[in-house]
RNA sequence: GAGAUCGUAGCUCAGUUGGUUAGAGCGUCAGUUUGUGGCACUGAAGGCCGUGGGUUCGAAACCCAUCGGUCUCCCCA
């Protein structure tokens, strides 16, 4: 059989894990030194959990696990109406009761609920862990990919954006990625559509307005006419798209706009406690983006997405509030904030920008020779006291020639050969070689262990 | 869900308007060299040309189907 990988899945070799564990400890490190607590969640979870929770598209980019056991005879008759019930495209529990988790907010959401009485409020957890996506496969888009998040529940403070804020900027600091952190509200978005076309409307408005700068003003006005919109209503949506200039002009221009309306002056006012509260160094990196809407529709105040400048590449982050996450697993009024990192589309854009330090890449320092079986006692011994010492080492697995054991060595960039030989032996010393700087230099075997490596 | 494009050695790819026995580089292994690597030279192994059908005297090449990869749209991280 040839062996082959699920679409959309990858392995990960030994320098790939490295950088990805650098960027998974920084943004670990960031969590827990704004007292972010770790959590993780199985794999799967029931199907009712996950069902309904994404809107329509992402039900059906779930990954279904089927169930055990249909083969059983007794269950025959009753596998088979299920099936059918499924080609109709409904769900059964006959068939599958279980799916890979699709995200990590609503696993958390779960949990949050199940847990509620035993939560400190305002709960603040962290969770980084891989997520399933049965979806097509393209350019930094996986079928299995991971996702770091950090939530508080239980506080309707904008403390905790303006702490979001903050871990998004230091991350991408210390990662040395030049974002630019955008913002919006959805109660901005709420008003827009109060204004221009009635509440009802406003997902089909936030769907068209996303892609302003992706297709354009005039396909944007088709797509909202398409959606039942009527010229006056469009005339003032494109009246709101044209807002620009610094964020302190375009909160001004979107205020004659829509700062008459409740919700709308709320939502400004949400923004510009943010830019105000934050530090320069913060907010220098803070972009107002009333297009954006983000997908998720459980969102309610504040929304977030990052972007990498200077790469082209989709959002590397995006959070935001909500008001009930909880509300459908029985828990009601525990609103909540959000943001999540996308690490391999970070580690894409540190590839191309070349971010990763060198020092990422650290493997096997001492390689110690094996040029027979008395040496190699010799030699094993001596290792395990170096390992013990905390030096990185190995033996050569077999008696070769000088020749293959160097070539291992250079493959694998290791930095020291340890070489005793029958002379060697005898004398009790051992010849220790810089393999970069091709210089050695023969020790006693006591000494060893006083060598910096 | 819609569309584009590519499948030839372990990897990256050549392969002329269809024409004898399908090639190169890298990698692997062996040797030159059984106590000093990276270089060089020599040699070897390694292919049902993704799979199935068709056209043809003749197919890696052309046609159809199918499977797989990659990418775009939708949507998203």
């Amino acid at each position: 059989m040839k062996a082959t990988l699920p679409q959309g899945t990858r392995d990960f070799s030994a320098e790939v894990v490295r950088k990805r564990n650098y960027i998974f400890n920084t943004i670990r490190s960031v969590f827990e030194l704004y007292g972010f607590q770790p959590l993780e969640t199985p794999a799967m979870e029931n199907m009712e959990t996950l069902m309904g929770k994404y809107g329509e598209e992402g039900d059906k980019l779930i990954f279904k696990i089927l169930n055990n056991g249909l083969d059983n005879p007794v269950k025959h008759l009753q596998a088979q109406q299920d099936f059918e019930k499924v080609l109709e495209g409904k769900n059964t529990k006959g068939l599958t009761e279980r799916a890979l988790r699709y995200d990590l907010t609503i696993p958390f959401a779960r949990y949050v609920a199940m847990n509620f009485g035993q939560l400190t409020l305002p709960f603040k957890r962290y969770q980084i862990q891989p997520v399933w996506r049965a979806d097509r496969p393209q350019k930094g888009r996986y079928r299995e990919f991971y996702q770091c998040d950090a939530d508080v529940v239980g506080s309707n403070s904008l403390l905790n954006e303006a702490e979001l804020t903050s871990i998004y900027s230091t991350v991408f600091k210390k990662l040395g990625i030049d974002v630019e952190i955008r913002i919006n509200s959805r109660k901005i978005l709420a008003a827009l559509a109060e204004l221009c076309g009635g509440a009802d409307k406003m997902m089909d408005i936030t769907i068209a307005i996303d892609k302003l700068d992706k297709i354009g003003m005039e396909k944007v006005k088709e797509e909202l006419s398409q959606r039942g919109l009527d010229a006056g209503q469009i005339s003032g949506i494109e009246n709101y798209l044209l807002i620009s200039g610094t964020n302190k002009e375009k909160i001004h221009a979107l205020q004659n706009l829509i700062g008459g309306i409740e919700t709308g002056k709320k939502g400004i006012e949400e923004i510009q406690f943010l830019l105000s509260f934050l530090p320069e160094s913060v907010t220098s990196q803070l972009s107002t983006d009333f297009t954006l809407a983000r997908g998720l529709n459980y969102y309610t105040g504040i929304i977030f997405e990052v972007k990498a400048k200077g790469v082209q590449m989709g959002s590397i982050g995006g959070g935001g509030r909500y008001d009930d996450l909880t509300g459908l697993f029985g828990v009601p009024n525990v609103p909540g904030v959000g943001v999540s990192f996308g690490v391999d589309r970070i580690y894409d854009v540190m590839e191309e920008l070349k971010l990763f330090p060198e020092t990422v890449q650290t493997g096997t320092k001492v390689l110690f020779f094996n040029l027979g079986q008395a040496e190699s006692k010799t030699a094993f011994g001596l290792m395990q006291q170096l390992r013990d010492k905390g030096t990185t080492s190995e033996i050569f697995h077999e008696n070769a020639k000088f020749d293959k054991q160097f070539k291992y060595a250079d493959k694998k960039g290791i930095a020291y050969a340890v070489i005793i030989g029958s002379k060697e032996l005898e004398e009790g010393t051992c010849v220790i070689k810089d393999l970069k700087k091709g210089e050695q230099k023969t020790i006693g075997q006591g000494e060893l262990m006083d060598e910096m490596f």
